[in-house]
DNA sequence: AATGAAATAGACTGATCGGTCTACTTTTGA
DNA sequence: TCAAAAGTAGACCGATCAGTCTATTTCATT
Protein backbone atom coordinates (compact mmCIF):
# COMPACT_ATOMS: atom_id res chain seq x y z
CA UNK A 1 0.00 0.00 0.00
CA UNK A 2 2.78 2.43 -0.92
CA UNK A 3 1.88 5.72 -2.54
CA UNK A 4 1.95 4.54 -6.18
CA UNK A 5 4.94 3.06 -7.92
CA UNK A 6 5.73 3.90 -11.56
CA UNK A 7 4.60 0.52 -12.76
CA UNK A 8 3.50 -1.41 -9.75
CA UNK A 9 3.40 -5.16 -9.64
CA UNK A 10 -0.37 -4.94 -9.46
CA UNK A 11 -0.50 -2.89 -12.64
CA UNK A 12 1.92 -5.12 -14.52
CA UNK A 13 -0.30 -8.09 -13.73
CA UNK A 14 -3.42 -6.20 -14.71
CA UNK A 15 -2.04 -5.12 -18.07
CA UNK A 16 -0.73 -8.57 -18.95
CA UNK A 17 -3.96 -10.25 -17.86
CA UNK A 18 -6.10 -7.80 -19.80
CA UNK A 19 -4.12 -8.34 -22.96
CA UNK A 20 -3.91 -12.12 -22.68
CA UNK A 21 -7.52 -12.63 -21.63
CA UNK A 22 -8.62 -10.78 -24.75
CA UNK A 23 -5.99 -12.08 -27.13
CA UNK A 24 -5.98 -15.75 -26.19
CA UNK A 25 -9.18 -16.19 -24.23
CA UNK A 26 -9.68 -16.44 -20.50
CA UNK A 27 -9.79 -20.20 -20.03
CA UNK A 28 -6.99 -20.67 -22.53
CA UNK A 29 -4.74 -18.29 -20.64
CA UNK A 30 -2.86 -20.03 -17.85
CA UNK A 31 -1.59 -18.26 -14.75
CA UNK A 32 1.96 -19.11 -15.76
CA UNK A 33 1.61 -17.31 -19.06
CA UNK A 34 0.31 -14.18 -17.37
CA UNK A 35 3.26 -14.25 -14.98
CA UNK A 36 5.76 -14.61 -17.82
CA UNK A 37 4.21 -11.75 -19.77
CA UNK A 38 4.01 -9.55 -16.68
CA UNK A 39 7.48 -10.47 -15.47
CA UNK A 40 6.14 -11.14 -12.02
CA UNK A 41 6.50 -14.02 -9.58
CA UNK A 42 3.76 -16.51 -8.93
CA UNK A 43 3.42 -15.60 -5.28
CA UNK A 44 2.90 -11.93 -6.08
CA UNK A 45 -0.18 -12.63 -8.15
CA UNK A 46 -1.83 -14.49 -5.30
CA UNK A 47 -0.67 -11.89 -2.76
CA UNK A 48 -2.41 -9.14 -4.75
CA UNK A 49 -5.43 -10.82 -6.24
CA UNK A 50 -5.88 -14.14 -4.49
CA UNK A 51 -7.21 -15.98 -7.51
CA UNK A 52 -7.52 -15.94 -11.28
CA UNK A 53 -11.18 -15.08 -10.85
CA UNK A 54 -10.37 -11.96 -8.84
CA UNK A 55 -7.80 -10.97 -11.42
CA UNK A 56 -10.48 -11.18 -14.09
CA UNK A 57 -12.76 -9.04 -11.95
CA UNK A 58 -9.99 -6.44 -11.72
CA UNK A 59 -9.64 -6.54 -15.51
CA UNK A 60 -13.38 -5.93 -15.74
CA UNK A 61 -12.90 -2.83 -13.60
CA UNK A 62 -10.21 -1.39 -15.83
CA UNK A 63 -12.24 -2.05 -18.97
CA UNK A 64 -15.28 -0.37 -17.42
CA UNK A 65 -13.11 2.58 -16.42
CA UNK A 66 -12.14 3.09 -20.04
CA UNK A 67 -15.81 3.55 -20.91
CA UNK A 68 -16.44 5.75 -17.90
CA UNK A 69 -13.51 7.99 -18.86
CA UNK A 70 -15.00 8.34 -22.30
CA UNK A 71 -18.46 9.28 -21.07
CA UNK A 72 -17.56 11.21 -17.93
CA UNK A 73 -14.31 12.94 -18.83
CA UNK A 74 -13.73 13.08 -22.55
CA UNK A 75 -17.08 13.54 -24.28
CA UNK A 76 -18.48 16.22 -21.93
CA UNK A 77 -15.50 18.44 -22.72
CA UNK A 78 -16.09 18.43 -26.47
CA UNK A 79 -17.25 21.77 -27.81
CA UNK A 80 -19.92 20.45 -30.11
CA UNK A 81 -23.58 19.56 -30.35
CA UNK A 82 -25.01 16.58 -28.43
CA UNK A 83 -25.50 14.85 -31.76
CA UNK A 84 -21.83 15.26 -32.61
CA UNK A 85 -20.93 14.08 -29.14
CA UNK A 86 -22.73 10.83 -29.81
CA UNK A 87 -20.89 10.44 -33.10
CA UNK A 88 -17.57 11.26 -31.45
CA UNK A 89 -18.05 8.05 -29.49
CA UNK A 90 -17.48 6.12 -32.68
CA UNK A 91 -14.20 7.92 -33.25
CA UNK A 92 -13.12 6.75 -29.81
CA UNK A 93 -14.10 3.26 -30.83
CA UNK A 94 -11.98 3.56 -33.95
CA UNK A 95 -8.93 4.53 -31.88
CA UNK A 96 -9.59 1.59 -29.58
CA UNK A 97 -9.95 -0.89 -32.45
CA UNK A 98 -6.80 0.43 -34.10
CA UNK A 99 -4.61 -0.39 -31.11
CA UNK A 100 -2.28 -3.28 -31.77
CA UNK A 101 -3.51 -5.05 -28.66
CA UNK A 102 -7.22 -4.78 -29.36
CA UNK A 103 -8.77 -8.23 -29.39
CA UNK A 104 -12.38 -7.50 -28.57
CA UNK A 105 -14.25 -6.40 -25.48
CA UNK A 106 -13.34 -8.40 -22.38
CA UNK A 107 -16.95 -8.29 -21.17
CA UNK A 108 -18.39 -9.71 -24.36
CA UNK A 109 -15.60 -12.25 -24.67
CA UNK A 110 -15.99 -13.33 -21.05
CA UNK A 111 -19.74 -13.80 -21.38
CA UNK A 112 -19.17 -15.72 -24.62
CA UNK A 113 -16.89 -18.28 -23.00
CA UNK A 114 -18.58 -18.75 -19.64
CA UNK A 115 -21.67 -20.55 -18.43
CA UNK A 116 -24.73 -18.58 -19.52
CA UNK A 117 -27.04 -19.75 -16.74
CA UNK A 118 -26.94 -17.10 -14.04
CA UNK A 119 -23.24 -17.10 -13.43
CA UNK A 120 -21.20 -14.35 -11.81
CA UNK A 121 -19.53 -13.35 -15.08
CA UNK A 122 -22.83 -12.53 -16.67
CA UNK A 123 -23.98 -10.64 -13.59
CA UNK A 124 -20.88 -8.45 -13.40
CA UNK A 125 -20.70 -7.86 -17.13
CA UNK A 126 -24.41 -7.11 -17.21
CA UNK A 127 -24.14 -4.60 -14.37
CA UNK A 128 -21.31 -2.74 -16.07
CA UNK A 129 -23.20 -2.85 -19.35
CA UNK A 130 -26.20 -1.22 -17.68
CA UNK A 131 -24.01 1.56 -16.33
CA UNK A 132 -22.52 2.18 -19.76
CA UNK A 133 -25.89 2.12 -21.48
CA UNK A 134 -27.21 4.57 -18.88
CA UNK A 135 -24.48 7.02 -19.80
CA UNK A 136 -25.26 6.53 -23.47
CA UNK A 137 -28.91 7.25 -22.71
CA UNK A 138 -27.97 10.52 -20.98
CA UNK A 139 -26.13 11.53 -24.12
CA UNK A 140 -29.16 10.66 -26.22
CA UNK A 141 -31.55 12.54 -23.93
CA UNK A 142 -29.34 15.62 -24.21
CA UNK A 143 -29.71 15.46 -27.96
CA UNK A 144 -33.45 15.89 -27.56
CA UNK A 145 -34.38 12.80 -29.55
CA UNK A 146 -38.04 11.85 -29.78
CA UNK A 147 -37.78 8.31 -28.45
CA UNK A 148 -34.58 8.30 -26.39
CA UNK A 149 -34.98 4.74 -25.11
CA UNK A 150 -35.37 3.29 -28.57
CA UNK A 151 -32.53 5.37 -29.94
CA UNK A 152 -30.30 4.29 -27.07
CA UNK A 153 -31.01 0.65 -27.76
CA UNK A 154 -30.30 1.06 -31.46
CA UNK A 155 -27.02 2.85 -30.80
CA UNK A 156 -26.02 0.32 -28.15
CA UNK A 157 -26.66 -2.49 -30.58
CA UNK A 158 -24.62 -0.76 -33.27
CA UNK A 159 -21.75 -0.24 -30.82
CA UNK A 160 -21.75 -3.91 -29.86
CA UNK A 161 -21.90 -4.84 -33.52
CA UNK A 162 -18.89 -2.65 -34.19
CA UNK A 163 -16.89 -4.24 -31.38
CA UNK A 164 -17.59 -7.78 -32.56
CA UNK A 165 -17.07 -6.96 -36.22
CA UNK A 166 -13.75 -5.32 -35.38
CA UNK A 167 -12.71 -8.34 -33.34
CA UNK A 168 -13.67 -10.86 -36.01
CA UNK A 169 -12.33 -8.95 -39.01
CA UNK A 170 -9.42 -7.36 -37.10
CA UNK A 171 -10.24 -4.10 -38.90
CA UNK A 172 -10.87 -0.79 -37.19
CA UNK A 173 -12.98 0.29 -40.16
CA UNK A 174 -15.91 -1.31 -38.36
CA UNK A 175 -16.08 1.84 -36.25
CA UNK A 176 -16.46 3.94 -39.37
CA UNK A 177 -19.26 1.75 -40.72
CA UNK A 178 -20.91 1.91 -37.32
CA UNK A 179 -20.66 5.69 -37.29
CA UNK A 180 -22.40 5.91 -40.65
CA UNK A 181 -25.11 3.52 -39.47
CA UNK A 182 -25.51 5.63 -36.33
CA UNK A 183 -25.89 8.75 -38.47
CA UNK A 184 -28.66 6.99 -40.39
CA UNK A 185 -30.44 6.02 -37.20
CA UNK A 186 -30.09 9.54 -35.80
CA UNK A 187 -31.43 11.10 -38.99
CA UNK A 188 -34.46 8.82 -38.99
CA UNK A 189 -35.15 9.56 -35.33
CA UNK A 190 -35.32 13.26 -36.14
CA UNK A 191 -37.81 12.80 -39.00
CA UNK A 192 -40.24 10.07 -37.99
CA UNK A 193 -41.89 10.09 -34.54
CA UNK A 194 -41.03 6.67 -33.22
CA UNK A 195 -42.53 4.08 -35.61
CA UNK A 196 -42.50 1.39 -32.97
CA UNK A 197 -45.50 -0.22 -34.63
CA UNK A 198 -46.70 -1.71 -37.94
CA UNK A 199 -43.80 -4.09 -38.08
CA UNK A 200 -45.92 -7.01 -39.28
CA UNK A 201 -43.78 -10.15 -39.06
CA UNK A 202 -43.95 -11.40 -42.66
CA UNK A 203 -44.85 -15.06 -42.23
CA UNK A 204 -41.52 -16.05 -40.76
CA UNK A 205 -42.12 -19.75 -40.31
CA UNK A 206 -39.05 -21.55 -39.14
CA UNK A 207 -37.02 -23.49 -41.66
CA UNK A 208 -35.89 -26.35 -39.53
CA UNK A 209 -34.27 -29.58 -40.51
CA UNK A 210 -30.93 -31.33 -40.03
CA UNK B 1 -22.16 -45.98 -42.50
CA UNK B 2 -25.77 -47.16 -42.40
CA UNK B 3 -28.34 -45.27 -44.44
CA UNK B 4 -29.39 -42.73 -41.78
CA UNK B 5 -30.67 -43.64 -38.35
CA UNK B 6 -33.48 -41.67 -36.70
CA UNK B 7 -31.12 -39.98 -34.33
CA UNK B 8 -27.70 -41.28 -35.14
CA UNK B 9 -24.89 -41.29 -32.62
CA UNK B 10 -23.15 -38.69 -34.76
CA UNK B 11 -26.16 -36.39 -34.59
CA UNK B 12 -26.63 -36.84 -30.86
CA UNK B 13 -23.04 -35.79 -30.31
CA UNK B 14 -23.39 -32.85 -32.66
CA UNK B 15 -26.50 -31.52 -30.97
CA UNK B 16 -25.09 -31.87 -27.47
CA UNK B 17 -21.79 -30.30 -28.48
CA UNK B 18 -23.47 -27.38 -30.21
CA UNK B 19 -25.60 -26.64 -27.20
CA UNK B 20 -22.85 -27.02 -24.63
CA UNK B 21 -20.21 -25.14 -26.61
CA UNK B 22 -22.56 -22.17 -26.80
CA UNK B 23 -24.07 -22.43 -23.34
CA UNK B 24 -20.96 -23.11 -21.29
CA UNK B 25 -18.11 -22.17 -23.60
CA UNK B 26 -15.86 -24.39 -25.63
CA UNK B 27 -12.85 -24.69 -23.33
CA UNK B 28 -15.11 -24.97 -20.30
CA UNK B 29 -16.99 -27.89 -21.82
CA UNK B 30 -15.28 -31.19 -21.14
CA UNK B 31 -15.63 -34.21 -23.36
CA UNK B 32 -17.24 -36.09 -20.49
CA UNK B 33 -20.01 -33.52 -20.18
CA UNK B 34 -20.78 -33.74 -23.87
CA UNK B 35 -20.96 -37.52 -23.63
CA UNK B 36 -23.33 -37.35 -20.66
CA UNK B 37 -25.61 -34.87 -22.40
CA UNK B 38 -25.55 -36.86 -25.63
CA UNK B 39 -25.97 -40.21 -23.89
CA UNK B 40 -23.12 -41.63 -25.88
CA UNK B 41 -20.01 -43.59 -24.97
CA UNK B 42 -16.56 -42.08 -24.96
CA UNK B 43 -15.23 -44.36 -27.65
CA UNK B 44 -18.02 -43.43 -30.03
CA UNK B 45 -17.05 -39.78 -30.02
CA UNK B 46 -13.50 -40.58 -31.04
CA UNK B 47 -14.67 -43.16 -33.57
CA UNK B 48 -16.80 -40.53 -35.31
CA UNK B 49 -14.86 -37.31 -34.88
CA UNK B 50 -11.39 -38.24 -33.69
CA UNK B 51 -10.92 -35.17 -31.53
CA UNK B 52 -12.69 -32.33 -29.74
CA UNK B 53 -11.32 -29.99 -32.39
CA UNK B 54 -12.96 -31.96 -35.19
CA UNK B 55 -16.20 -32.01 -33.24
CA UNK B 56 -16.08 -28.22 -33.03
CA UNK B 57 -15.47 -28.05 -36.78
CA UNK B 58 -18.55 -30.17 -37.31
CA UNK B 59 -20.54 -27.81 -35.09
CA UNK B 60 -19.30 -24.94 -37.25
CA UNK B 61 -20.71 -26.75 -40.27
CA UNK B 62 -24.15 -27.13 -38.76
CA UNK B 63 -24.24 -23.50 -37.67
CA UNK B 64 -23.23 -22.36 -41.15
CA UNK B 65 -25.91 -24.59 -42.64
CA UNK B 66 -28.54 -22.76 -40.61
CA UNK B 67 -27.52 -19.53 -42.27
CA UNK B 68 -27.33 -21.12 -45.72
CA UNK B 69 -30.83 -22.56 -45.31
CA UNK B 70 -32.09 -19.09 -44.49
CA UNK B 71 -30.47 -17.44 -47.48
CA UNK B 72 -30.76 -20.24 -50.03
CA UNK B 73 -34.02 -21.97 -49.14
CA UNK B 74 -36.25 -19.80 -46.98
CA UNK B 75 -35.79 -16.18 -48.05
CA UNK B 76 -35.92 -16.78 -51.84
CA UNK B 77 -39.36 -18.38 -51.47
CA UNK B 78 -40.91 -15.34 -49.79
CA UNK B 79 -43.44 -13.55 -51.97
CA UNK B 80 -42.33 -10.04 -51.17
CA UNK B 81 -40.03 -7.25 -52.25
CA UNK B 82 -36.23 -7.56 -51.90
CA UNK B 83 -36.40 -4.91 -49.20
CA UNK B 84 -38.90 -6.97 -47.22
CA UNK B 85 -36.76 -10.04 -47.80
CA UNK B 86 -33.87 -8.29 -46.09
CA UNK B 87 -36.09 -7.34 -43.18
CA UNK B 88 -37.47 -10.88 -42.95
CA UNK B 89 -33.95 -11.92 -42.02
CA UNK B 90 -34.41 -10.13 -38.72
CA UNK B 91 -37.57 -12.10 -38.04
CA UNK B 92 -35.55 -15.26 -38.50
CA UNK B 93 -33.04 -13.88 -36.03
CA UNK B 94 -35.84 -13.25 -33.54
CA UNK B 95 -36.98 -16.86 -33.81
CA UNK B 96 -33.43 -18.01 -33.31
CA UNK B 97 -32.87 -15.80 -30.26
CA UNK B 98 -36.17 -16.93 -28.73
CA UNK B 99 -35.15 -20.58 -28.67
CA UNK B 100 -34.53 -21.85 -25.17
CA UNK B 101 -31.11 -23.12 -26.20
CA UNK B 102 -29.87 -19.95 -27.83
CA UNK B 103 -26.64 -18.83 -26.21
CA UNK B 104 -25.00 -16.79 -28.93
CA UNK B 105 -23.36 -17.58 -32.24
CA UNK B 106 -20.83 -20.38 -32.04
CA UNK B 107 -18.56 -18.63 -34.54
CA UNK B 108 -18.42 -15.38 -32.59
CA UNK B 109 -18.09 -17.21 -29.28
CA UNK B 110 -15.34 -19.43 -30.62
CA UNK B 111 -13.34 -16.50 -31.99
CA UNK B 112 -13.83 -14.70 -28.68
CA UNK B 113 -12.28 -17.47 -26.64
CA UNK B 114 -9.47 -18.59 -28.91
CA UNK B 115 -6.08 -17.19 -29.83
CA UNK B 116 -6.57 -14.21 -32.13
CA UNK B 117 -3.26 -14.48 -33.94
CA UNK B 118 -3.88 -16.41 -37.12
CA UNK B 119 -5.33 -19.52 -35.59
CA UNK B 120 -7.48 -22.10 -37.34
CA UNK B 121 -10.63 -21.03 -35.50
CA UNK B 122 -10.43 -17.53 -36.87
CA UNK B 123 -9.71 -18.81 -40.37
CA UNK B 124 -12.69 -21.16 -40.45
CA UNK B 125 -15.06 -18.69 -38.80
CA UNK B 126 -13.85 -15.96 -41.13
CA UNK B 127 -14.38 -18.10 -44.21
CA UNK B 128 -17.95 -18.95 -43.22
CA UNK B 129 -18.58 -15.32 -42.33
CA UNK B 130 -17.47 -14.29 -45.82
CA UNK B 131 -19.87 -16.79 -47.38
CA UNK B 132 -22.73 -15.49 -45.28
CA UNK B 133 -21.91 -11.84 -46.00
CA UNK B 134 -21.76 -12.69 -49.72
CA UNK B 135 -25.30 -14.00 -49.57
CA UNK B 136 -26.40 -10.89 -47.70
CA UNK B 137 -24.77 -8.78 -50.40
CA UNK B 138 -26.74 -10.63 -53.09
CA UNK B 139 -29.92 -9.77 -51.24
CA UNK B 140 -28.85 -6.15 -51.03
CA UNK B 141 -27.94 -5.99 -54.73
CA UNK B 142 -31.37 -7.37 -55.61
CA UNK B 143 -32.94 -4.51 -53.71
CA UNK B 144 -31.24 -2.08 -56.08
CA UNK B 145 -29.54 -0.05 -53.35
CA UNK B 146 -27.22 2.76 -54.39
CA UNK B 147 -24.13 1.61 -52.52
CA UNK B 148 -24.62 -2.14 -52.00
CA UNK B 149 -21.22 -2.75 -50.42
CA UNK B 150 -21.70 -0.08 -47.79
CA UNK B 151 -25.25 -1.19 -47.10
CA UNK B 152 -24.12 -4.79 -46.75
CA UNK B 153 -21.48 -3.81 -44.23
CA UNK B 154 -23.97 -1.76 -42.22
CA UNK B 155 -26.50 -4.58 -42.17
CA UNK B 156 -23.85 -7.15 -41.32
CA UNK B 157 -22.72 -5.03 -38.42
CA UNK B 158 -26.29 -4.63 -37.18
CA UNK B 159 -26.82 -8.39 -37.41
CA UNK B 160 -23.70 -9.10 -35.38
CA UNK B 161 -24.77 -6.47 -32.89
CA UNK B 162 -28.15 -8.16 -32.57
CA UNK B 163 -26.57 -11.55 -31.94
CA UNK B 164 -24.26 -10.27 -29.22
CA UNK B 165 -26.92 -8.11 -27.61
CA UNK B 166 -29.29 -11.07 -27.55
CA UNK B 167 -26.60 -13.26 -26.01
CA UNK B 168 -25.63 -10.75 -23.33
CA UNK B 169 -29.16 -9.63 -22.43
CA UNK B 170 -30.77 -13.02 -23.10
CA UNK B 171 -33.60 -11.15 -24.79
CA UNK B 172 -34.84 -11.86 -28.29
CA UNK B 173 -36.07 -8.28 -28.51
CA UNK B 174 -32.61 -7.40 -29.80
CA UNK B 175 -33.75 -8.72 -33.18
CA UNK B 176 -36.63 -6.26 -33.19
CA UNK B 177 -34.36 -3.32 -32.34
CA UNK B 178 -32.00 -4.48 -35.07
CA UNK B 179 -34.83 -4.65 -37.56
CA UNK B 180 -35.82 -1.08 -36.81
CA UNK B 181 -32.20 0.04 -37.13
CA UNK B 182 -31.98 -1.82 -40.43
CA UNK B 183 -35.10 -0.03 -41.65
CA UNK B 184 -33.45 3.29 -40.80
CA UNK B 185 -30.31 2.35 -42.68
CA UNK B 186 -32.34 1.17 -45.68
CA UNK B 187 -34.40 4.35 -45.74
CA UNK B 188 -31.28 6.51 -45.68
CA UNK B 189 -29.70 4.49 -48.46
CA UNK B 190 -32.69 5.18 -50.67
CA UNK B 191 -32.57 8.95 -50.08
CA UNK B 192 -28.92 9.98 -49.93
CA UNK B 193 -26.46 8.76 -52.59
CA UNK B 194 -23.68 7.26 -50.53
CA UNK B 195 -22.29 9.90 -48.15
CA UNK B 196 -19.07 8.01 -47.66
CA UNK B 197 -17.22 11.27 -47.19
CA UNK B 198 -17.16 14.43 -45.02
CA UNK B 199 -16.88 12.39 -41.86
CA UNK B 200 -14.28 14.72 -40.31
CA UNK B 201 -13.00 12.99 -37.19
CA UNK B 202 -13.82 15.63 -34.55
CA UNK B 203 -10.56 15.97 -32.63
CA UNK B 204 -10.75 12.59 -31.03
CA UNK B 205 -7.57 12.67 -29.00
CA UNK B 206 -7.21 9.60 -26.88
CA UNK B 207 -8.00 9.84 -23.21
CA UNK B 208 -5.43 7.50 -21.81
CA UNK B 209 -4.31 7.00 -18.25
CA UNK B 210 -4.52 4.32 -15.64
C1' DA C 1 -28.73 -68.86 -35.22
C1' DA C 2 -24.43 -66.75 -36.49
C1' DT C 3 -21.43 -63.04 -37.50
C1' DG C 4 -19.36 -58.67 -37.71
C1' DA C 5 -19.92 -53.87 -37.08
C1' DA C 6 -21.16 -50.45 -33.79
C1' DA C 7 -21.92 -48.91 -29.31
C1' DT C 8 -21.04 -49.28 -24.31
C1' DA C 9 -18.71 -48.70 -19.61
C1' DG C 10 -14.97 -47.34 -17.53
C1' DA C 11 -10.10 -47.77 -16.22
C1' DC C 12 -5.99 -45.53 -17.51
C1' DT C 13 -2.19 -42.04 -19.15
C1' DG C 14 0.42 -37.97 -19.53
C1' DA C 15 -0.09 -33.21 -19.52
C1' DT C 16 -1.71 -29.04 -17.70
C1' DC C 17 -4.27 -26.37 -14.70
C1' DG C 18 -5.08 -23.20 -10.44
C1' DG C 19 -3.32 -22.64 -6.20
C1' DT C 20 -0.02 -23.38 -2.01
C1' DC C 21 4.18 -23.18 0.24
C1' DT C 22 9.04 -22.50 1.47
C1' DA C 23 13.45 -20.40 1.19
C1' DC C 24 15.81 -16.58 -0.47
C1' DT C 25 16.64 -11.68 -2.18
C1' DT C 26 15.47 -6.90 -2.81
C1' DT C 27 13.42 -2.72 -1.49
C1' DT C 28 12.21 0.70 1.59
C1' DG C 29 11.42 3.78 5.41
C1' DA C 30 12.38 5.27 10.07
C1' DT D 1 21.63 0.60 10.13
C1' DC D 2 18.44 -2.70 10.19
C1' DA D 3 14.10 -4.82 10.25
C1' DA D 4 9.73 -5.31 8.12
C1' DA D 5 7.53 -5.55 3.79
C1' DA D 6 7.42 -6.90 -0.87
C1' DG D 7 9.05 -9.59 -4.55
C1' DT D 8 11.38 -13.90 -6.61
C1' DA D 9 12.18 -18.71 -7.96
C1' DG D 10 10.51 -22.89 -8.20
C1' DA D 11 9.05 -27.27 -6.16
C1' DC D 12 4.86 -29.24 -5.14
C1' DC D 13 -0.34 -30.82 -4.77
C1' DG D 14 -4.82 -32.38 -6.11
C1' DA D 15 -7.96 -31.94 -9.73
C1' DT D 16 -9.22 -32.08 -14.33
C1' DC D 17 -8.44 -32.43 -19.04
C1' DA D 18 -8.22 -34.77 -23.94
C1' DG D 19 -7.37 -38.88 -25.63
C1' DT D 20 -6.37 -44.26 -25.56
C1' DC D 21 -7.53 -48.85 -24.81
C1' DT D 22 -9.84 -53.15 -23.46
C1' DA D 23 -13.55 -56.06 -22.55
C1' DT D 24 -18.38 -56.52 -23.08
C1' DT D 25 -22.90 -55.90 -25.10
C1' DT D 26 -26.26 -54.60 -28.66
C1' DC D 27 -28.08 -55.12 -33.04
C1' DA D 28 -28.75 -55.49 -38.01
C1' DT D 29 -28.02 -58.49 -41.84
C1' DT D 30 -27.51 -62.74 -43.60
Amino acid sequence: MTKEARTSTEEKLLLAARRLFCRAGIHATGITRILEEAGVARGSLYAHYGSKENLLKAVFDTEANMWFRWFDLYLPHLKCSPRERILALFDLLEEWFAKEDFFGCVFINAVAEHEKDSRWVKDIAGAYRDQIIDRLRSLVVESGAKDPDMLTQKLGLIIEGAIVTAMVTQNSQAAYIARLAAEDVLRCMECSPSQTKDVAPPTATAVESA
